[in-house]
RNA sequence: GGGCGCAUAGCUCAGUUGGUCAGAGCACCUCCCUUACAAGGAGGGGGUCGGCGGUUCGAGCCCGUCUGCGCCCACCA
């Protein structure tokens, strides 16, 4: 597709020798000028023409025959409950530029939107919201209104399913308010397609996927040490957790051998010493050899434990030797698994320390000003009882260290055994990790080195993925389990649901063979009481959306799908957990490309948030700039790349989108060129032999997910249009006589402002489709790309940019003369080589109209580089 | 500590396989109220392409190395 590259002079030869050919365009499909308004404006194209594309399906899918007619694309639905940021609006035009493309390249785009209102987002913002909390003891009230002033801090205890319909009930209004916004950007989505995730569509495929994992053995449930958070009293995932500094001290603490001799050892969380199960230090480290084998006792609580080594111990932290506690960290967690040592849990699912005495404390009495308190309080009274005793050497040291969060909470992770659901991911398994890997190699990435962080995560893998969530508003496992005599869960054999009764609610809905009359007793069955993680949803939107065992027309229409967009950041979630599924239900990848978007972050370059008080909102410069403008901006962006926000550059975008509309209406006001009319003048020719190269490369790029090089090609070749070519040829086409010369430069403006306006149509859609309709029938976006085929052959583009160094010379000459553009020149000479010469004289006519040059130019032949002398009339 | 990316004009960024590659836009300066466009137009100034080595006839471009910045992961004794 690479146009030749000739030197300019032999360029410039062949249009000295060149003979005009005639070439004919099609006559416009409406009368000149029929609806171009008399001062174009920006404003009110986005309420006109999204209503019209709404109305008349502009973006609705059409099933095709067969799937190679098909462009699919695996949406990101947002979380409704979270405030879209100007980030979001740049990533979303991304895709939309590539859904535009496909479509005009004649594909059925088939784009979804969907809407993730599943899971703790939507419980956080209805706890804010409606003053509540969630209390699934309680039981249905009917006739619950929420209090009429909400206060989080003096949250009403609702039940579940009440709690349950509040969080339908905020979402039914937050999702309108997305949609809007997503319409008003001009996103070209087929809204007949909306799904979201908590949609009985969505938790019907989300169990139907589980107990199909499950069936295989992909999913199971597990007792284990867990990333615990103890505000929102969930487990949460690997890929949930977030690594911040958090400050905290250290204590250096005397454990005793059998003689009294003190072992110190140094920790950051006194408050575990009841949970203590081992010292550990590392087997080479002399110091420490001689301990192995034996016990010691721990202070206050005068626990007998033994003193161990293991290779994970790292001699030069702390004191070398480290007090193992059931849990305080992931080490703590490989120890005690690889140890066997014993289980002494003091901390519980509220981050409080049990309430009753553990019983393997040899000296009880102690923990009894421990017993019940959070983790700093009980750090406090340790550390008191760590003084009183003797055994606390030194004042603790301040030092900060690195803890891990949920992302969304801000209490250090405890890890807390418990009960949990998980989906193999390749993090206790090489071979699937292997066969993970390989999927991640197979996709197409744009950019290439996205991949990097796919294949980064995927290899730091360390425990499967926990889907199981000890929360209200997600999808219910659709299993119970039976009580056995003693009314005790039989874990190791659920009850599983039946694909025919998807949804199934277990805590409403009794399993096959029981009524409801057993619940709960023994000898009868309980439903799983917790919900899936939303990622555990999400990750089948390639299902939801293409219709998984619901439509099976649609499915092979649809599935593979073509592309996922997608953030950089949501590579370990998102992408990898779709991979995931669609790997053990499928054995595909989910999509041929994932498309990788960047950030948009302050002009301080940081990441934009709430808490930074940095975040711009979309729609005040939406309003502000247009959505066109905004959209400019964003496809200025190259795939992956993190852009400073910077208002200064949404001007630059509107001012283009003005521009088309001025420039469009200037060429529409020029009278129709006859029918039958060609463009066949050497300078039209070459103006649009320049935009077949243009349409060449912006069709390269677009094949390439390159939308920021496509516009940047047709923007370039367009200011060029109208500063140059525009400027020359306009009074040749003012000319009413008719002639020939006339038409043809009519037929050439009409002929470059019809591909120009489809070139720029992925990214301005309101006033490219504004103008369109202005003398075109039909919706430009449903117009064919352009291929440069379409342009007559034959034309130069080096004619032009020979032009353009001419028109600089007489322009910086009266420039210099501090004249006007329009003042008239009495006398011009150009000199230069004769290729360019004799170009030049070719558009003779076209460069002494634009010029104001009233007598002949006078054409001298040297070598020397192009150069144009004028001298100004008298004023 | 591991991985990835970035470093080109005051700012934001292009520079495809090494050879008109010193570029664009913004900002700045000067001028023009021109019959498409003043949220406009014309003209202009401005960079030893992060440092140091190397390969080559020739290096923003390839190789090595160093420095600085960003992101992801690991790091709770």
């Amino acid at each position: 597709m690479r146009v030749a590259i000739l030197s300019t002079l032999a360029r410039l030869n062949r249009i000295a020798r060149m003979t005009a050919q005639p070439f004919t365009v099609p006559p416009a499909a409406s009368p000149a000028g029929a609806g171009v308004p008399e001062r174009p404006v920006l404003e009110g194209l986005e309420a006109k023409w999204r209503d019209r594309w709404q109305q008349q399906g502009t973006y609705t899918f059409v099933r095709p025959e067969s799937r190679d007619q098909v462009f699919s694309i695996d949406t990101p639905p947002p979380t409704v409950s979270g405030s879209l940021h100007v980030g979001h609006v740049f990533s979303y035009t991304h895709t939309d530029l590539i859904a535009r493309y496909q479509r005009m390249q004649g594909l059925h785009v088939f784009y979804p939107m969907g809407w993730d209102d599943n899971g703790l987002p939507t419980e956080r913002r209805v706890q804010n919201y409606f003053g509540v909390r969630c209390d699934p003891s309680l039981p249905y009230d009917p006739d619950f209104t929420p209090p009429e002033n909400p206060d989080p801090k003096r949250a009403v205890a609702v039940s579940r399913p009440n709690f349950v319909e509040l969080c339908h009930q905020l979402t039914s209004i937050d999702e309108p308010a997305f949609e809007n916004l997503w319409r008003t950007l001009g996103l070209s989505v087929d809204w007949d397609q909306l799904y979201a995730t908590i949609s009985a569509e969505s938790q019907r495929v989300a169990q139907r996927a589980f107990l199909r994992n499950l069936a295989r053995g992909e999913a199971y449930l597990s007792e284990a040490p867990t990333l615990w958070d103890i505000t929102f009293q969930t487990a949460v995932a690997q890929a949930e957790l977030e690594a911040r500094d958090y400050p905290g001290h250290y204590h250096r603490v005397a454990f005793h051998q059998a003689d009294g001799t003190p072992i110190y050892i140094e920790t950051t969380r006194p408050e575990l010493i009841p949970a203590v199960c081992a010292l550990i230090a590392h087997p080479d480290d002399e110091r420490y050899q001689p301990l192995f084998g034996t016990t010691v006792t721990s202070p206050v609580f005068g626990v007998e434990i033994p003193v161990l080594a293991h290779p994970a111990a790292e001699p030069d932290k702390g004191a070398g030797i480290a007090m193992c506690c059931t849990f305080g960290d992931l080490t703590d967690v490989q120890w005690w698994r690889e140890l066997r040592l014993p289980t002494r849990t003091v901390i519980g699912r509220d981050g409080r320390l049990h309430a009753d005495t553990p019983e393997w404390l040899t000296n009880p009495e102690p923990y009894a000003e421990l017993a019940g308190k959070t983790a700093f309080g009980a750090r406090e009274a340790m550390v008191a009882l760590l003084r009183a005793s003797g055994d606390l050497d030194g004042e603790p040291k301040p030092t900060q260290r690195m803890a891990n969060f949920y992302e969304k909470g801000d209490k250090p992770l405890e890890i807390v055994s418990t009960r949990q659901w998980y989906i193999r991911n390749g993090g206790r398994d090489d071979d699937l990790k292997q066969t993970l890997l390989a999927r991640g190699e197979e996709l197409h990435w744009v950019p290439d080195h996205m991949r990097h962080r796919y294949a980064n995560w995927v290899n730091g893998l360390n425990g499967d993925w926990l889907i199981s969530r000890q929360r209200f508003f997600g999808v219910p496992f659709p299993v119970w389990y039976p009580l056995d005599a003693e009314g005790q869960p039989d874990y190791a054999n659920p009850i599983v649901a039946g694909e025919d009764v998807l949804p199934v609610d277990p805590s409403s809905t009794c399993p096959p063979g029981y009524t409801e009359a057993s619940r709960g007793v023994p000898g009868g069955f309980a439903g799983d009481p917790d919900v899936m993680d939303t990622w555990a949803t999400s990750s089948l939107t390639p299902q939801i959306a293409c219709g998984w065992e619901r439509d099976e027309e649609l499915w092979n229409l649809t599935f593979p799908m073509d592309m996922a967009p997608e953030a950089h950041d949501i590579i370990r979630t998102w992408l990898f957990s779709r991979v995931v599924r669609s790997n053990f239900e499928h054995g595909v990848l989910p999509w041929r490309v994932a498309a990788i978007s960047g950030f948009v972050v302050d002009p301080d370059r940081k990441k934009m948030s709430k808490s930074k008080g940095n975040v711009i909102v979309p729609t005040d410069i939406l309003e502000r700039f247009g959505s066109d403008a905004v959209r400019w901006r964003a496809a200025m962006t190259r795939p992956g790349m993190d852009s400073p926000f910077d208002e200064a550059q949404m001007k630059v975008g509107r001012r283009l989108a003005m521009k088309l509309l001025n420039a469009s209406k200037f060429i529409l006001g020029f009278p129709a060129p006859a029918a039958g009319a060609q463009a066949s003048d050497p300078v039209d020719l070459a103006m649009l032999a320049g935009l077949a190269e243009v349409v060449a490369q912006a069709t390269e790029s677009y094949e390439a997910f390159d939308y920021a090089t496509a516009l940047e090609t047709a923007e370039k070749f367009f200011w060029q249009f109208c500063d140059d070519y525009l400027e020359l040829v306009k009074e040749r086409a003012y000319n009413s006589d008719g002639t020939q010369n006339a038409d043809s430069a009519r037929t050439a403006l009409r002929l470059a402002l019809d591909v120009q306006l489809r070139l720029f149509a992925p990214t301005m859609p309101f006033v490219t489709e504004e103008v369109w309709s202005w003398w075109r029938s039909g919706s430009v976006h449903h117009a064919s790309w352009p291929v440069p085929d379409e342009l007559p052959a034959g034309g130069d583009p080096a004619l032009l940019a020979v032009v353009a160094e001419a028109l600089v010379g007489v322009r910086g000459a009266k420039s210099n003369a501090k004249a006007s553009m329009k003042a008239e020149v009495a006398q011009a000479e150009i000199s230069g080589p004769e290729a360019a010469v004799s170009a030049l004289r070719t558009v003779e006519a076209d460069l002494r109209a634009v010029g104001r040059i009233t007598a002949p130019v006078q054409w001298t032949l040297t070598e020397a580089p192009l150069q144009v002398r004028v001298e100004l009339a008298e004023a």
